[in-house]
RNA sequence: GGAGGAGUAGCGAAGUCUGGCUAAACGCGACGGUCUGUAAAACCGUUCCUUCGGGUUCGGCGGUUCGAAUCCACCCUCCUCCA
């Protein structure tokens, strides 16, 4: 069992250079645990580390893989794995810095995802897309109903991507959905967690966000959409969706930036969320001073300790 | 000074003609939550106060009525146009 730290929190509340003073201080390496800044190119509107920030610090996980393809949760747990694996065996401190939970949790609790992804999963999918359009949600869920009705019971209806997901496990593995494997964790995390007061919170994402447009977000954007970015797993990310509609003369750019400043703000609650309820984490203000860095410096050496 | 128009819950906005079914639609925001291969996704709940019995609301103050956000009088504020 290799001890792996994991620094996790809403957007813009300092982790990446935590993590990179952590790494400094540890003798570590980072691994990104973002869902969005494994895309090259996507730089800027990700807040991705950029070289300088980096500080010579090794960082996994970043520019893997290009706008048009999808990265998925799977992908990233085994890809993460093999980093930890990497960095340990050169003798240095895994340290995972990132804000999507769904990833973070998928490696912490290494859960099985549904078990092996079938090359005709896609096609199973998009067919269940077309009956649901054709026949409503409430008859998708019926549907699933019939097969697992514990399954059921934990989506609701209107969730008709998480209902179609349950159906194409079921159909690909021939089992429940709700008969996820349980598997113990592969290595030993603590979790530091950054928050602070969220008034303050959202005045630095927005704030972000302005620094964001001044550090060239909307050719970046510009450069996604035209790609077709709209209609890619990439093109959801928030800072670049909000543009498409601008690019496409419907709306206003002022009236995009606040959109791009709210789906944050609304982002980094959802983040807050899921850390706080689904996670153990052990939490730290840096923002407000309340905590500083050689605390965490410290807590996370008597943790090693151990 | 004259002529019109408007003031509704944090904001926007219905409801007012045809009084009761209206603590008041809807949208936004805010807050809370769900989450096992798109997760920066997708989805849900709460949102006047409450000791959960009730209590107090629709600019203000009176009035009509069994009953008023809705009808009448007066007052205040704002907007547009004319002088």
């Amino acid at each position: 069992m290799t001890k792996v730290i994991a620094i996790v929190g809403p957007t813009a509340v300092g982790k990446t250079a935590l993590s990179v003073e952590l790494a400094k201080q540890l003798n570590g390496e980072v691994i990104s645990g973002d869902s969005m800044q494994v895309y090259r190119r996507l730089d800027v509107g990700t807040a991705k580390v950029t070289p300088e920030e980096q500080q010579g610090i090794p960082h996994h996980l970043i520019d893997i893989c290009d706008v048009d393809e999808q990265y998925s949760v799977a992908r990233f747990k085994q890809e993460a794995n093999s980093a930890i694996k990497d960095i340990a065996k050169r003798g240095h401190l895994p340290i995972i810095a990132g804000g999507t939970g769904f990833y973070l949790q998928a490696l912490t609790d290494n859960l099985s995802l549904g078990g092996k992804q079938d090359k005709d999963s896609e096609a199973i999918r998009q067919r269940w897309q077309e009956l649901i359009d054709e026949n409503g949600p409430e008859w998708g869920w019926q549907q699933l109903n019939a097969k697992d009705p514990q399954a059921a019971a934990n989506i609701p209806v209107q969730n008709i991507r998480r209902v179609i997901r349950a159906l194409e496990v079921i159909e690909i593995s021939k089992k429940p959905f709700s008969e996820q494997e349980q598997r113990t964790s592969l290595d030993e995390y603590l979790l530091i967690g950054l928050t602070t007061d969220r008034q303050v919170l959202y005045q630095r994402i927005n704030q972000r966000v302005d620094i964001m447009i001044q550090n060239g977000l909307l050719g970046e954007a510009r450069a996604l959409y035209e790609q077709g970015g709209k209609n890619l797993p990439a093109g959801k990310g928030i800072g670049y969706h909000e543009l498409f509609p601008y690019f496409a003369g419907e709306v206003d750019l002022d009236y995009a930036v606040d959109k791009i400043k709210l789906d944050s703000r609304h982002y980094a609650k959802r983040q807050l969320t899921w850390f706080r309820n689904k996670m153990t984490v052990n939490w730290f203000d840096l923002v407000s001073g309340q905590n500083s860095i050689n605390e965490i410096k410290s807590f996370i050496e008597d943790w090693l300790r151990n």
